[in-house]
DNA sequence: ACATTTAATGGACGATCGTCCATTAATGAC
DNA sequence: GTCATTAATGGACGATCGTCCATTAAATGT
């Protein structure tokens, strides 16, 4: 399936590098480079997403225990060496998985919280929330291996690194907002702190939900829930 | 497994019922269970309990995915078919221990949530929470085993029937009192829903953060931090 | 005392694990 | 076109996996 589409845009592009050496010298050696990066036959850099891929795919389908080199080769349809080749061994695959995974994690995150600079900080807290609760993050799939580095994590170092939602800038960014809100009406030299590692407690816990009960779980319930845990801690704000 | 075990129970209880035929008929019957269960050196449902805590420990020590038949072998000092013959395999013993980790915790749980009968609703909730988070549940041991749990659940039917701390007794004790409080002064149909399930994802949360970051955690800030949340949903309640 | 039943052992078994490397295929340089 | 370089292959390797069973040891029944 996505060997299938590896191959055929594969070929496409190595007509276009033969047609652009031809023609120009100088911007043909920057084009062949970049048509290098995105379609020859021979592209490592690709093999490894592919692998990584389809290690994170594997351990979404069958569990972490049934991840094996073998299953992970076979199911993105390249040879047994090649997780050696290009990770030195399974270990380095699985930590370097789980780093992209939560690379993925926040630069979706990202992508869905970039409101305008004039953005109350309500907003912004409700944004990360909703994204952090949206379906581009959590999903069956997401859940499953998050879950499944998790449960590793301490016993694999490599992997604990990345298996933790206290991302530093997600952090902050709550800690900001909560920090502008507060100020306003909060005496408490606890009251930021404790809504923003709360915050994420919930959202922690919304996720361990979605995983044990996912036909019975509500996005949109979840979002009130937690928003009606602020409106608590900062009364008069987070109304509906 | 459960049938071997049945069929153990049987023979034995078919031998005290003899016993107690020939000497006294319901005295003998209790006593000979008792020294046995004690005393003889052939103790099948000892061993099964061996089994099962060695299979934590090695759990908890090296991780799920490096626990072999081996290693919980060679941890409890039995020989390595004791599991085929006392679980009938590694998928049954590692269910038996998720079932036991789980019985654990809630008996745990009852015995530290035992208040008398005129407790008001407040510190019945603040009773499970404190108990949620003391060193008896809330260890290095009990975290790594039950995220190691979690991680697994999803490829793994019979041990996600374990993984969940959505007993049924907990979340009942937690909705009851929140039902109390709440009639008095709410009139929102979901708050106490939503008061019972934020409570369990906030402990969720904070047995993560005791995974990822033992050090920096503090029992007595956690505690703190759900009683603010709980104060902001019952106001006047909860206060320190 | 002996016979019977059951607990427990530890090695045999095939399958599969992860690693490594000799080989082949594709690419870039001249 | 030829050569050197690098990507990629797939099988060999020893180790270890989980299961199973012939055997031994211990307890029970007669």
């Amino acid at each position: 399936m996505l060997r299938q589409n590896g191959l055929s845009c594969q070929s496409s592009c190595e007509i276009d590098l033969r047609d652009a050496t031809k023609q120009l010298e100088l911007l043909g050696k920057v084009e062949s480079l970049k048509g290098r990066k995105r379609g020859s036959k021979r592209d490592p850099e690709a093999k490894k997403q592919l692998l990584i891929k389809a290690t994170l795919d594997t351990i979404a389908d069958i569990g972490v225990t049934d991840t094996t080199v073998s299953r992970i080769c076979e199911r993105s349809g390249l040879s047994r060496g090649m997780i050696h080749l290009h990770f030195g061994g399974k270990d380095n695959l699985l930590t370097a998985a789980a780093q992209h995974f939560s690379a993925q994690y926040y630069s979706e995150m990202d992508r869905m919280t970039d409101l305008g600079p004039d953005a109350s900080p309500e907003d912004r807290v409700m944004a990360v929330i909703e994204a952090d609760l949206s379906e581009a993050l959590l999903n069956p799939r997401s859940t499953k291996i998050w879950h499944a580095f998790r449960g590793i994590a301490s016993s694999h170092p490599g992997i604990a690194r990345y298996s933790s939602t206290q991302d530093h800038r997600l952090v902050e960014t709550l800690r900001l907002a909560f920090s502008e809100i507060a100020q306003q009406n909060g005496r408490d030299a606890n009251l930021v702190d404790d809504a923003t590692s709360g915050t994420l407690a919930l959202m922690e816990g919304m996720w361990v939900n979605y995983l044990t009960d996912m036909q019975g779980f509500s996005r949109r319930r979840s979002v009130k829930l937690i928003r009606r845990f602020l409106c608590g801690l900062f009364p008069g704000k987070f109304k509906l």
